[in-house]
RNA sequence: UGGGGCGUCGGCAAGCGGCAAGCCAACGGUUUUUGGUACCGUCAUUCGCAGGUUCGAAUCCUGCCGCCCCAACCA
């Protein structure tokens, strides 16, 4: 019985979810996917992304695809689909009946393809390559039309019938829609749509020697497959346009919406498919798996379980802004995985020998010590052989031990996990002056606790020099050593390989019992960190771990003191005062090329004394300003119209866009004639306009649905106040301790109660009298 | 003729006109036969900057600044 799931974190992707479900959107459906180009393998990045939309599918009870997008033959391969199909099971994700291929839709997709032609909205274009290119023109400048742009419906048909015949050759030919050289999206100049590719492809063999491109290919997959909720990374939001174009302008089974999110940044790594593989075929890595690498198949080696990708993935959040994610993020979703599911055993990495003086020569005496951690209800154990000599992990020991040690050293006594306390009394050097062995010797009576309750001075891991194991030790760190080795184009990010990434140890110590695990168990080395047996590697003898991620480790050996930064006070930038004629405003132009709003600006500051700010934004769009000469034709002050309009009404629309409002100029005039007559304040007039938008109501009927105007009576006010100080118990006691902040809170409180009508200026001087007279009791 | 996005703590990230969530990191403390875990506590008078609107602005309006994406017959 699992504990309820906590509710995941929101996001604005489940926001418009959400709304979409309220608003009945899709007919209440959810289906998301995710589409991989079978043309690499995945990783952590894939992950985020596989959490989301499998995610999203089975919290709001829809279902997710996996969708292999094989529209480009020259780079994909089955040998990824396989792989990727594998790592999405892995991560735990069932994509149940809905496996899909894209190159299963070619046929279908011909056919939009014809139809977008037989509407005149697609043509076969005979450019060079090298034309096409360039008639695209750039980002500051407009493309110009192929001269094919023309061709008849038929000459298009015939063409393109030939194309998929094969009478072109590679790169001679491609289909393009017909959209807008000129659009400021350079992906709206007449996007490709398919291209002539004389290869075999992995699926569909020779069936076909024209390709769909993505912009073309994608949206119709989704639309194809019922997709409500496409969600792809922030790189493709300037494709969204042509999506939306070709679902609007293709007879779609169904009208998928695309959105975009911010793709995983983790810091000392790398993510790109292309740094990747260079990092593979340059053997800086053992392979695709290599437990360094964030690929899934990498981390599923390392011995990182799924269910820790998962959380990451969970806490990192999803949103717009790039951003760049702390492996450290990472490291915690782990060990919260693992610490309280692991069984501990020990292993001394780099043994230290150690002769316990006074235990007899060949005595094994069998310790008992717990495999899992406190949290689980399970005390088996497993046997741990104590002898004569044993080992103790190198850095255990310290001649001269710094202060605050806890470990071993010459003179003091510690305790052994699970067994006797010794001490050292004795250090044994080899001729270079290394210490090559401890004598020691252990009080019989001090197993675990000592009777007389004396504290030793630390625990330590060991292992039976004799009956103890030698295993493998594979210590991983990140792969690079700083944070951004991408992060500087001058600079090949291999250069920052942090040479310590891998550090075997081939005479690691282990406890006997560590012969029982099965291949791919997980164990806690006691004070070290998390391992995996790894399977692949380990032989019959020799047993092989990886370490998946140390434990936190707080103590610091120098506790160097965090400079006392002081807290950098944000540089504020200096002001440069640009001259408002530098650069010429899009408004500007508008008025250029239109005399009669050039006169409005000249006469909103001069005849209707406007700020320059404000005349330019009222004069410097037609639609706008047409509103705002309807909203003086009322003859209401002029500077209460700017303000309105600017200030409270254009929050309404549609990036300035009025049009799109549920009532007319007339109903915001009726609206502003009552706040001009004082009949309402400014609050009430917001809340008014702010039901305007929802119902369409016209001000006045909505006035007196609020039941009256504005409140502005002393007696009636203080009631209120104090109605409201009575049912804020909490915050009265917080407020008298000073908490002045909550100030807004009661004055919230007050116009809420009020439905905004009572009368701001005279609420606040009495809510703060009475806020004082509460201090003061 | 440019367009599309994004700026909230050291790192992620909520927030949608009324008290600046949470997580990681860091730092203290309690418990502890792991310098682990668990638990408690500290950590944004301020939301890129500047004006404006409002009783009240991270949130609405305006301007500016800074990052990211777009000129593959890749996805």
């Amino acid at each position: 019985m699992k504990p309820p799931e906590k509710s995941k974190p929101s996001n604005f992707v489940r926001d418009i979810i959400e709304e979409d479900l309220r608003l009945g959107t899709h007919d209440g459906r959810v289906a998301t996917r995710f589409p991989p180009e079978p043309n690499g393998y995945l990783h952590i990045g894939h992950a985020k992304s596989i959490c989301l939309n499998f995610g999203l599918a089975q919290e709001y009870g829809g279902q997710c695809h996996l969708r292999f997008d094989d529209t480009n033959p020259v780079k994909e391969d089955v040998e990824y689909v396989e792989s990727i199909k594998n790592d999405v099971a892995w991560l735990g994700f069932d994509w149940g009946e809905h496996l899909y291929f894209a190159s299963d839709y070619f046929e279908k997709m011909y056919g939009f393809a014809v139809e977008l032609i037989k509407k005149g909205l697609a043509y076969v274009d005979s450019q060079s390559v090298e034309d096409i290119q360039e008639n695209r023109g750039t980002v500051k400048t407009p493309g110009v039309p192929s001269p094919y742009r023309d061709r008849s419906v038929e000459e298009n048909l015939d063409l393109f019938e030939k194309m998929r015949a094969g009478e072109f050759k590679d790169g001679e030919i491609v289909l393009r829609a017909k959209i807008d050289m000129g659009n400021a999206n350079m992906l709206m100049r007449d996007p490709l749509l398919y291209r002539v590719r004389h290869v075999h492809h992995h699926r569909t063999g020779d069936a076909w020697c024209i390709y769909p491109m993505y912009d073309f290919a994608h949206c119709l997959e989704d639309a194809i497959e019922q997709i409500t909720h496409s969600v792809c990374t922030l790189e493709f939001e300037n494709n969204r346009e042509v999506y939306d174009w070709l679902i609007g302008n293709v007879s779609a089974p169904s009208q998928p919406k695309q959105y975009e999110f911010a793709r995983l940044n983790l810091n000392y790594t790398v993510m790109s498919k292309r740094k990747l593989l260079q990092l593979v075929e340059e053997n800086l890595v053992s392979g695709w798996d290599d437990p360094r690498m964030p690929t899934i198949a990498g981390m599923r080696k390392r011995g990182i379980p799924p269910e820790a990708i998962r959380f990451f993935c969970e806490i990192i959040g999803v949103a717009k802004a790039n951003s760049l994610v702390d492996v450290a993020m990472l490291e915690y979703a782990i060990r919260d995985k693992l610490d309280p599911v692991t069984p501990r055993v020990m292993c001394v990495l780099r043994p230290l020998k150690v002769t316990i003086t006074n235990f007899p020569e060949d005595k094994v005496e069998i310790m008992n010590g717990p495999l899992w951690p406190e949290n689980i209800d399970n005390d088996e154990k497993r046997p741990i052989p104590f002898t004569k000599t044993i080992f103790i992990e190198q850095g255990d020991f310290a001649e001269t031990p710094p202060k605050k040690w806890k470990r071993f050293a010459p003179g003091l006594e510690v305790r052994l996990r699970h067994a006797y306390f010794i001490k050292c009394n004795e250090v044994v050097k080899n001729d270079a002056g290394e210490v090559v062995e401890l004598l020691c010797t252990y009080d019989p009576q001090a197993r675990g606790t000592a009777p007389d309750g004396r504290k030793p001075n630390g625990t330590l891991h060991w292992v039976s020099a004799t009956e103890g194991v030698n295993v493998q030790a594979r210590l991983y760190d990140r792969l690079f050593s700083v944070a951004q080795p991408d992060g500087d184009a001058e600079v090949d990010f291999k250069t920052h390989l942090n040479p310590d990434s891998l550090t075997v140890r081939e005479c690691a110590m282990a406890e006997p019992y560590l012969k029982e695990l099965k291949s791919g168990a997980r164990v806690q080395f006691e004070r070290q960190g998390f391992f995996v047996l790894d399977g692949d590697d380990s032989s019959d003898g020799n047993l092989v771990f990886n370490r998946i991620t140390t434990l936190r480790d707080s103590w610091k050996k120098e506790p160097v003191k965090a400079a006392p930064k002081p807290k950098a006070k944000k540089q504020k930038p200096a002001l440069v005062s640009v001259p408002q004629e530098a650069k010429v405003s899009q408004r500007d132009q508008v008025r250029e090329g239109n005399p009669a709003l050039a006169a409005r600006f000249d006469r909103y500051q001069n005849d209707l004394g406007l700020s320059k700010n404000v005349a330019d934004q009222l004069s410097g769009d037609e639609p706008l300003s047409n509103y705002f000469e309807t909203l003086l034709a009322s003859g209401l002050p002029a500077a209460l119209c700017a303000k309105w309009l600017r200030n409270e009404l254009l929050a309404y629309g549609d990036e300035g866009d009025l049009s799109g409002l549920s009532f007319g100029a007339d109903a915001f005039v009726e609206l502003l004639t009552l706040l001009n007559k004082k009949e309402i304040s400014n609050r009430m007039a917001k809340e008014i306009l702010e039901a305007m938008v929802k119902t369409g109501k016209a001000p006045g009927a909505l006035l007196k649905d609020m039941g009256g105007g504005v409140i502005a009576d002393d007696s009636a006010i203080e009631g209120i106040i104090q109605s409201v100080l009575d049912g804020a118990v909490d915050e009265c006691e917080r407020y008298k301790n000073g908490e002045d902040k909550l100030f807004g809170f009661f004055m919230g409180q007050v116009m809420a109660q009020t439905k905004g009508k009572a009368d701001p200026k005279l609420s606040r001087d009495l809510l703060q009298k009475a806020l004082a007279k509460l201090r003061t009791e």
